[in-house]
DNA sequence: AGCACGCCGACT
DNA sequence: GTCGGCGTGCTC
């Protein structure tokens, strides 16, 4: 009998593979690989989704289970993405399910549910009060206590129930049927309402909303149009982000100067089939580069995905896609709701979009023939994502130009070590962009000032330099941009006479200050409660402020300029829908003269009249235990230095930092990526460090400690014995930060260059997690993890 | 995960 | 003697 292999969605290892069942003679031929269905499972056959990866035979089993019902006409999933699963499940360690999920909008998949019957009529009358069935998630928690109890009862029976939430929006059109047979159509002169919607349709035969027409006229009226065949109603499906598009009117391709041209010719005549690196200086043009090579990717009828991070999908960004390339674009945000995830998606998937726009995840759209990816800002560590499945963008960018034989093209001021020295050695193409755009833009001037021998009374976190020029700049009417870093740094509180600090319960860091919800929060898991008012130690009322928030900032800003306008841009302002893009509208129509923020502020973001850039503090990252942290800083450095005087004003950039012989420092101030690209190199091979080695984490959770530890060294053993004696395993030692959601956390860290067997080994501590004496432990593998807190 | 089966303590 | 607690194991 026809069968099909399908995969559950039930994350586990134990259910890492494909299940086949049988299909049923009334979905003969309807069920094809990459669609979802809805099929028993277990003992109870409560329903799940599964996705059919395979279409194939079954001789005999008659101990198969039948697909209960197929959720898709076509395929949600082609081909090329099923493959692309294989190849994930065996590089990212998370399973396959997990996977092929995160190429589908979140609507596609099922809500689960039972409802719940009666089976006799004493039930039906007490706690159904008489009705037929309930669903089981509407009811509190009480009650479900009570309903599994009657279900052991025999008095009630469960009918298992899955519901794919998709959710189409549409709109209702009246559509004039005939407009001589409505003239003929007599109305008696008393129904007046009826002869003025007749007038209305006579003198408007177009197409028109309903929600429009019912302002004047009542639903009565109108289904009597309907019924008597005059009108007909029409239900067009709407894409619910599509207002916006139209306000944006279109542009032209500029002239691309020397440079530009010289990448532009690079990239479409380019043979070789490798990747294609791009470093070019802030302010160099890259983006109309690609928007030029997107363009000719559409003219030979093929399609493009343009990466851009989370941060700098912003409307300046996206609007210059929609600018030059209308309807075609599709953009895909996670500031979007489900719903709207699931329109664009659709756009893409119908064909009807060409180029899509978006942050990591856009890598998977489901787009045929492409010609070209772009990967813009490509060092970016958010491209990698923190949690399953822990893919790359740029590892899936790789197969996927593969597949469609497309253009890669990978582009930076600041390129990540791992892809220049790819290109050093050949294995990416490599392309510069040395000149800004414009030629009247001037590199800004940077300083560097030395926070130990410039230290301020007046102000803890201003040294009297950076002061000095923010007046100026205020006094000319001209804007700044400051900017926090604020990584691994905050405000916590203190209490003055004990030094007690207040610690989050369940994770062993201080909490964070909010002034605006007058709380202290835990960064972590959430954790929240009042600022006490007396310590809770030695009950003193001497608490001070330590750290330096934004809000503490700015407040202080607020004191020393006190008429100066300020805007803050963080975690806490931006967490409203939109609050990211009012914030730089209306710094961008000068609605106030500082811009105060953290590094969210240092991505992309362009305003011609910004003349000074203030780093308030530049080395808070670089101590962190992390071995990037020299290339954060010197990325984040470059990037913010890169904001100022982008037009005829010259920029000036101020960093105050502790540390200003570190090179990390020192060569942001001569933007010179190439020389920073060498001395870390240096580093990074002395220390065994990407790109020379691969790097694999492990990190081992447990709630109770001693476990954690001893587990880890088991698994720590295992490891050792597979690898050769040329990889290098550190640890386990305990996270940076050791307890969170009050579980206890220790990592490995393995660096190598070849090793057959450790993808084997690595899947088999996977696998260790499901045996029964290892309750309780969490085990993540993380390829080439981005960060080390 | 979620559900069934199965083995031990406190109740009619 | 039974009810129901949750530990153990399986899911096409």
């Amino acid at each position: 009998m026809k069968a099909a292999q399908v995969i559950i969605d039930v994350p586990l290892m134990q259910t890492d593979h494909p299940f086949t069942y049988l299909i049923p003679d009334n979905l003969q031929g309807l069920i094809q690989a990459g669609m979802r269905v809805h099929v028993p499972f277990g003992q109870g056959n409560r329903l799940v989704q599964g996705i059919v990866v395979e279409l194939s035979e079954s001789n005999d089993d008659e101990n198969l289970k039948e697909i209960r019902e197929v959720l898709d006409l076509e395929p949600v999933l082609n081909k090329e993405q099923l493959q692309l699963a294989d190849h994930m499940r065996k590089t990212v360690f998370s399973y396959k399910i997990t996977c092929l999920k995160a190429m589908l909008p979140n609507l596609l998949n099922s809500n689960y549910d039972k409802i719940v019957m009666p089976l006799d009529q004493e039930t039906k009358d007490t706690f159904f009060a008489g009705k037929e069935n309930l669903k089981f998630s509407t009811l509190t928690e009480d009650q479900q206590v009570i309903i599994l109890k009657l279900k052991k009862e025999d008095k009630v029976s469960f009918e298992y129930e899955a519901k794919s939430r998709e959710n189409k929006k549409y709109e209702t059109f009246i559509q004039l049927e005939d407009i001589e047979k409505l003239r003929d159509f007599e109305i008696p002169t008393r129904a007046k309402k009826k002869q003025e919607f007749k007038e209305f349709l006579l003198g408007n035969p177009g197409k028109k909303q309903v929600k429009e027409v019912r302002k004047n006229f009542s639903k009565s009226i109108i289904d009597f149009f309907v019924e008597n065949d005059l009108v007909k109603l029409e239900h067009v499906e709407l894409r619910r982000a599509q207002e916006h598009f139209d306000k944006i009117k279109s542009d032209k391709p500029l002239v691309l100067n020397e440079g530009q041209e010289k990448a532009y010719q690079a990239v479409i005549n380019g043979t070789s089939g490798k990747p294609f690196l791009l470093e070019g200086i802030t302010g160099s043009g890259k983006t109309e580069v690609y928007l030029q090579i997107i363009a000719h990717t559409l003219n030979e009828g093929k399609t493009a995905i343009m990466l851009v991070p989370e941060i700098s999908l912003t409307p300046q960004i996206t609007n210059r896609f929609i600018a030059r390339f209308g309807d075609q674009v599709a953009i895909l945000h996670s500031r979007l709701s489900d719903g709207e995830k699931y329109d664009e998606w659709r756009k893409i998937e119908s064909g009807q979009a060409k180029v899509v726009v978006g942050a990591r995840s856009a890598i998977f759209a489901p787009l045929e023939n492409i010609g070209t990816i772009i990967i813009d800002e490509e060092h970016e560590s958010s491209y990698k994502q923190d949690s399953n499945p822990r893919y790359h963008a740029r590892d899936i960018a790789l197969f996927r130009a593969d597949w469609h034989k497309a253009k890669l093209i990978m582009g930076s001021a600041t390129p990540s070590l791992e892809s220049r020295a790819r290109a050093d050695r050949g294995v990416y193409e490599f392309l510069e962009l040395k000149e800004r755009a414009n030629p009247l833009a001037r590199v800004p001037k940077v300083d560097i000032i030395d926070f130990r021998k410039n230290m301020n009374e007046k102000s803890a976190n201003f040294t009297m330099q950076l002061l000095e020029k923010i007046q100026e700049k205020l006094d000319k009417n001209e804007q700044i941009v400051l900017m926090l870093n604020r990584r691994g740094y905050s405000s916590f509180i203190m209490c003055r006479d004990c030094g007690y600090v207040e610690e989050c319960p369940n994770c062993d860091i201080s909490l964070t200050l909010h002034m605006d919800t007058k709380t202290l929060d835990c960064h972590y898991c959430g954790f929240q409660e009042a600022i006490p008012s007396r310590c809770p130690n030695c009950q003193s009322k001497k608490f001070r402020y330590y750290g330096s928030g934004t809000q503490k900032i700015e407040e202080e800003l607020n004191n020393l300029f006190p008429r100066a306008r300020i805007l803050r841009m963080d975690v806490d302002t931006t967490k409203k829908k939109g609050a990211h893009e009012q914030i730089l509208d209306k710094f961008g129509n000068h609605e106030a003269d500082i811009l105060l923020g953290t590094q969210m502020i240092a991505k992309g973001l362009d305003f011609p009249n910004v003349t000074l850039v203030g780093v308030i503090n530049a080395d808070t990252a670089l101590n962190l235990p992390d071995f990037r942290s020299s290339e954060r800083t010197f990325q984040l450095l470059t990037q913010v230095a890169g904001r100022a005087g982008r037009a005829d004003k010259e920029g000036e950039v101020i960093i105050q930092t502790f540390n200003p012989e570190h090179y990390a420092i020192k060569l942001a101030e001569h933007h010179d990526y190439e020389a920073f690209y060498k001395q870390e190199m240096q580093y990074r091979r002395t220390l065994a460090y990407p790109p020379y080695f691969y790097t694999v984490q492990i990190v081992v959770s447990h709630k109770n400690e001693e476990e954690a530890i001893k587990k880890s060294y088991e698994i720590m053993s295992l490891l050792a014995s597979k690898v050769t004696d040329k990889a290098k395993i550190l640890g386990p030692t305990a996270k940076p930060i050791a307890r969170t959601h009050n579980m206890y956390h220790y990592q490995i860290l393995i660096k190598y260059r070849f090793e057959e067997e450790l993808q084997i080994a690595l899947n088999q501590v996977l696998e260790m997690t499901q045996d029964k004496n290892n309750k309780g432990l969490r085990i993540i593998i993380d390829s080439e993890p981005q960060n080390f807190i």
